[in-house]
DNA sequence: CAAGTGACTCCTA
DNA sequence: TTAGGAGCCACTT
């Protein structure tokens, strides 16, 4: 990997919220980017998660798009593994979206509180 | 070195 | 209301 060290660190926190999504809770790539302060580079949290996969310890299936949909599935190793993962929550998806994505979601910014 | 791509999101018509 | 275009940052070619 020729990830330049700030980008690695990106990655990291990235990575640290991710890992701290709570049990059958869904969050959303610009509510992380948000919480990293980078709520314009959304994309970079997705591509961050291309990375997340060395991780077993991030469940990057439970980070969706701003709509619940499970834009990234066809980057898990089955078709429909992502989805299985978060039925296997107790997280009802449909259509390849989720449903109750509102109730569902998890904003680490409420959670964790800005704390940076 | 320059252009294209993408696991997104927001604004405007 | 839905549909379309622009912005964004980093990586790949």
């Amino acid at each position: 990997m020729n990830y330049a060290p700030e980008t690695e660190s990106f990655f990291k926190r990235v990575y640290a919220v991710v890992r701290q999504i709570p049990n059958g809770r869904v969050t959303s790539y610009g509510a992380i980017a948000k919480y990293l302060g980078a709520a314009r580079s959304s994309r970079m949290v997705g591509w961050a998660m291309n990375g997340a996969g060395k991780y077993p310890d991030i469940p990057a299936h439970r980070v969706l798009n701003r709509a619940g949909v499970l834009t990234g599935k066809h980057h898990f190793p089955g078709t429909h593994l992502m989805q299985q993962l978060l039925e296997s929550e107790g997280i009802v998806v449909i259509n390849d979206q989720v449903a109750d994505f509102k109730n569902l979601f998890w904003d680490p910014v409420l959670a964790l509180g800005m704390e940076e």
